[in-house]
DNA sequence: TAACCAGATGATAATTATTACCATCTAGGA
DNA sequence: TCCTAGATGGTAATAATTATCATCTGGTTA
């Protein structure tokens, strides 16, 4: 039975670990710590939800009626930078289709976004034959494997070792 | 290595296979035939980038220039539903944001998109130890297992079993 | 084949999520 | 306490998607 829903239990001390310390994760990150940036995680530590930056606004309102839901946009984007959150997917800007309905997943690079299919038998059989997970009735998967594809991890190591910083920006398909 | 890149050569006749069955598979679903759906799903069997919408768009207009973004988008949205074709992730109306940190994964109900936390150590197994995939450098992962919530699976029960078909919409948190 | 019409399309407006701006504020160091 | 780089709030701008609606057409029927 390796696949199973988390115990939510866990979560509040989980929760408070994670506050205790974001102070200094704030710090060892070079961020100033605000009370926003501590009330949205703490918002976002305390929901199972895995909410959109318009409830956590919503949440983080009751207590501090002034925030601005442009500062709880840039807030989730910076904690995911310095690792104190992350996003379920990151493919969520567009919709991006598959013509290929062969079982499958996905390689995608963390810089430009782009997609590549890759096969992964293991995984298929770990989920074939489980229709039920907790409450919930399973009726397919999908794995996204996160990685820098040639040429976004070559810029990467070129930049590490001094050749000219060009910043580079997500990939738009044809603009 | 049961953990591979889909070689791309395979695409080709795939591709034909499909494009050559889909004006039955539209009866099948009661669509109507149209040269804007065969284009679009041309296009989309041929392409291996898993494109957007305006990307599909601009690759139907070089031989049909007239062809609307908004029948492209319909059109997308419509092969999605009869089974021609699939998202890369059906997460992708807005970013959902997550605080829990632990190496997990997540069952999403394809109706409210509620989320769930999982853990499938297996599957982290597999990805261990395992930094390349092809010209990729693996990073991370993340599965989303694609489900029916109780209470979505219980109203379709009960809809099928002739309930009152109350028609439902996607959960959008608050607004 | 011609006439018909439910469903499909194109053009455009509306909506929604996210980012850009910029004037003002403040956390944290001197 | 004072100073300033960085943070925030309010709002405009952008981008993706959906809604609307007048017009068109694939597929059926006579
Ligand atoms: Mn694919
Ligand atoms: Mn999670
Ligand atoms: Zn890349
Ligand atoms: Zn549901």
């Amino acid at each position: 039975m390796e696949l199973q829903l988390v115990n939510e239990r866990r979560r509040p001390a989980y929760a408070a670990q994670r506050l205790a310390e974001f102070a200094e994760r704030c710090r060892a990150g070079g961020l100033a710590v605000t009370p926003q940036r501590i009330a949205i995680i703490k918002v976002l530590l305390d929901s199972a939800e895995h909410p959109r930056a318009d409830a956590i606004c919503a949440a983080v309102r009751k207590q501090h009626p002034h925030v601005s839901l442009a500062t709880v946009h840039r807030t989730l984007e910076t904690l995911c930078e310095i690792g104190e959150a992350r996003k379920v997917t990151m493919l969520h800007d567009s919709a991006r289709y598959d013509g290929n309905l062969t079982p499958h997943h996905h390689v995608v690079c963390i810089k430009c976004r782009c997609i590549r299919d890759i096969e992964i038998p293991q995984l298929d059989r770990i989920l074939a034959g489980r229709s039920e997970l907790g409450e919930f009735t399973v009726l397919g998967s999908s794995l996204e494997i996160h990685a820098l594809c040639e040429r976004c991890g070559a810029k990467a190591a070129k930049r590490a070792t001094g050749g000219v910083g060009r910043s580079q920006r997500k990939q738009k398909s044809s603009k």
